[in-house]
DNA sequence: CTGAAAGCGCTTACAG
DNA sequence: CTGAAAGCGCTTACAG
C-alpha cells in the first residue's frame, strides 16, 4: 500500500511539477486568494499597484488558470456541443469552420462528436455532451432516427439546443435551416425553362426532413409547369453515388425515359447519374439534363460542370453560432422556438444548360 | 441588491430546475454521497443491493453526472485537443474523424480548434487548450511559423503532445508524420519511367517540415535517375490553385519548358495546372505529364483522372489516437520521443500514364 | 460494505 | 480595496 502510493508520488511529481495555482501566488505575495482571483479575472475593484504585482509574478510563475475549477464554480464552461453525422463531409466540416469562427471570437470552445449516422452512437454523444456540462448543443440528427427522447433530455437539462439542417421537426427548438423546399423548386423550374418534361427524381431517406422537403419542392414546380407527375421517374433511397448510378439505369432503362435527373440527394449522386449516362453513350446536356445538391468542389471540374445548389455552409456555421450568442445575452426564460432560414442558391452550370450561356 | 439575487434565482429555477446530484439521490435514500460515488462510478466495492437501488434512484430522478466536478477531482478529463490549421480541408476533417474513431471507443471527447494558419491564433489555441487541463494535445502547425515557446510550454505543464504531419522538428516529442521524402521519390520516378525528362517542381512554403522533404525526394529521384538539376524548372510558394497556375504559365513560357509537372502541394496546384495546360492546348498526359498530393475526391474525376499520392489521413488519425492511449497507460515518466511514419501510397491514374493502363 | 471528512482550484457575496 | 469563508459536485484515503 505504501509502496503503491509512493510510486505513484514519484510519477507525478517527475511529471507534473505541480501546476501553480492562485494560492501559490498568493503565499507568494503575502496576499488572500480572493485579491488574486480578482485581479486575474480582471473585473473587480483591485488596487493598480497589486494588480500589476500580481499578474507580473503570475507571468513569472507560468501560471496557466485551471478552467475545471472556474467552470464547476461559475457553473458555466464556455463550451459549445457540436453532434454531425459525419465530421469529414464537406457540409459539415463547413459547418464546423463556420461555428468556429464565431465561438473563438467570442471565448467559446467546440466540443464536436460524430454520431456516424447512427442512433445509438447519437444517443451516447448526448449524454456525453450533457455531462460535460456545455452551454449549448448544435446538432444535426442522424439517418437512422428512432425517437427524440434523447434530445428532449438536453432541454429538461437546461442546456440550450439548436438543430440545424436535419431537424426533429416536431420539437419547439432553435433551428437554423437551408430552405430545401424552394431550392428544389428554382431548380426543377430551370430545368423546365431549358425544355426538360419528363424530369426524374433521386430522393433521399424520407425520414430525414431535408429529403421530404426536396421532394416536396420538386412536386411543387411540376405542379406549376404544368407537368404530370409519374411515379416512375422517382427513385427512393437513391443517396450514394452506388445507389443512384442504379437508380439512373433502371430509369434510362424505361420506355419513356427520363431527359433530366434531378440528384435531390447529393452532388455524388449527381456524379453517379453522369457516370451512367456516359457509359450509354448519352450527351449531357442534349440528352440528359443533371442537377445535384450541395456544390461539392468536383461539380466545377467535371465534365461537363454540374448544375448545383449550394448551401452556403460555412455561412450558416456563422448563423448558428450567432443565434447562439444572441439568445444568450437575452434572459435565460425568453428563448423560446425560432428558425433561422438560409437560402441556398441555384449555381447553373453545364450539365442543365441545353442554349450556351 | 436584494431584487437583483432574487432576479437571478428565478431565472434560474425557471430554467434548469436544478440537476440532480449525488446528494439529492444520497439524501432520498438516507445513504452517504460516497456510497452513491461508489455505487455510480461501479469500481469500489458496495453490496449489490444498495448498488441497484442507487442505479435505480438515479435513473428515476435523472441523474447526469456532472464531469466537471469528477474531472477537478480526479485532476484528468479524458479529453484530447485538436489544433489543425483548417478543419474542414480534407486531410484535417479526415485526421479529426479518425481521431474521433477512437478516442470515441476509449470515452473520451475531443475538444477541435482551428489555427487557420495564423501563429498568433495557434498560440491562443495552446492557451486555451492548456488551461482546460486536456490530457492530451495533437497538433498540426500553421504555415505562419515563429517559435516554438508556445509548443514546450504544452509539455511544461505536463500535457502529453503529439504532433503530426507538419510538425516542429527540433522538439523530442511524439510524432506521427507521413513519409512525404519516400512518397516523392516513387512519384518522380514513375514520371521517369513514363518517359519525362524536364520534370518541374511545384514547392510549398519550406518553413513546413513536409515541403522540404517533398523537395528532398524530387532532388534525391532526380540525382537517382541521373537527370540534372535545373533551378529554373523549380518553382517555391506554388500552394493554392492560382499560384500553381501562375507558377504552370511560367514554366511553360520557357525556351525549354517542362514536359511534366509534380504539384508536390496540393492537388488542388494540380488542377491548376490542369487548368493552364487545357487552356493551353496541351495534351495531357501526352505532352504534358502531372502528378499531385493528397488523393481529393476530385482527382478521380477530372478529365484526365489525376495522378497523385494518398496520406491515409484517417488511418493517421487513427494512429494518432492509438499512439495516445498506448503511452498513456506506460508510466507517465516513460514517454520519449518516438515517431510513427505512415507510408503513403502513390495511386497512378490518367494524367501521367503515357502507356495506357 | 458504509460513513465522515478533506480537497480538487476557483469565484463571490459578505464584512470590514 | 482586501480578507475570510463557503461552496460548485465530485472522489478517495481513512476509519470503523
Amino acid at each position: 500500500m505504501h509502496n503503491n502510493y509512493f510510486h505513484i508520488f514519484t510519477a507525478t511529481n517527475m511529471k507534473n511539477q505541480k501546476r501553480t495555482t492562485i494560492y501559490d501566488i498568493a503565499r507568494k505575495l503575502n496576499l488572500n486568494a480572493s485579491s488574486v482571483s480578482r485581479a486575474l479575472s480582471n473585473t473587480s475593484k483591485v488596487s493598480e499597484a497589486t494588480r500589476k504585482l500580481i499578474l507580473d509574478t503570475a507571468r513569472e510563475m507560468n501560471y496557466q488558470p485551471n478552467s475545471l475549477a472556474s467552470n464547476l464554480r461559475r457553473g458555466s464552461n464556455r463550451t459549445i456541443g457540436v453532434i454531425v453525422p459525419r465530421i469529414n463531409q464537406n457540409f459539415f466540416a463547413d459547418i464546423i469552420a463556420g461555428l468556429e469562427e464565431i465561438t473563438y471570437e467570442n471565448g467559446y470552445n467546440l466540443v464536436i462528436c460524430q454520431s456516424n449516422e447512427s442512433y445509438k452512437r447519437e444517443v451516447e454523444c448526448v449524454n456525453t455532451l450533457i455531462n460535460q456540462q456545455v452551454n449549448c448543443i448544435v446538432m444535426s440528427v442522424a439517418a437512422e432516427f428512432e425517437d427524440d427522447e434523447h434530445i428532449r433530455n438536453i432541454q429538461k437539462n437546461g442546456i440550450r439546443l439548436i438543430q440545424f439542417d436535419r431537424v426533429a421537426d416536431e420539437l419547439d427548438t432553435l433551428k437554423v435551416l437551408n430552405d430545401n423546399r424552394q431550392a428544389s423548386v428554382e431548380a426543377v423550374s430551370h430545368l423546365v425553362e431549358q425544355g426538360y418534361r419528363r424530369i426524374a427524381l433521386l430522393e433521399g431517406p424520407q425520414n430525414l426532413n431535408i429529403f421530404r422537403q426536396r421532394k416536396e419542392g420538386y412536386l411543387q414546380a411540376l405542379a406549376e409547369h404544368g407537368i404530370e407527375v409519374r411515379p416512375e421517374l422517382m427513385k427512393v433511397n437513391a443517396w450514394t453515388q452506388e445507389l443512384s448510378a442504379e437508380a439512373t439505369r433502371e430509369l434510362l432503362a424505361l420506355s419513356d425515359p427520363p431527359d433530366a435527373i434531378f440528384a435531390s440527394t447529393s452532388d455524388f449522386s449527381a456524379l453517379g447519374v453522369l457516370q451512367v449516362a456516359t457509359e450509354l453513350g448519352l450527351t449531357v446536356p442534349d440528352q440528359l439534363g443533371i442537377c445535384g445538391y450541395s456544390n461539392e468542389a468536383f461539380t466545377e471540374i467535371t465534365n461537363p460542370s454540374i448544375t448545383t445548389i449550394d448551401q452556403h455552409s460555412v455561412e450558416m456555421g456563422n448563423a448558428i453560432a450567432r443565434l447562439y450568442f444572441r439568445e444568450a445575452k437575452l434572459d435565460a426564460t425568453a428563448s423560446g422556438p425560432k428558425t433561422i432560414t438560409i437560402k441556398p442558391q441555384l449555381i447553373i452550370r453545364e450539365s442543365s444548360s441545353r442554349h450556351k450561356f
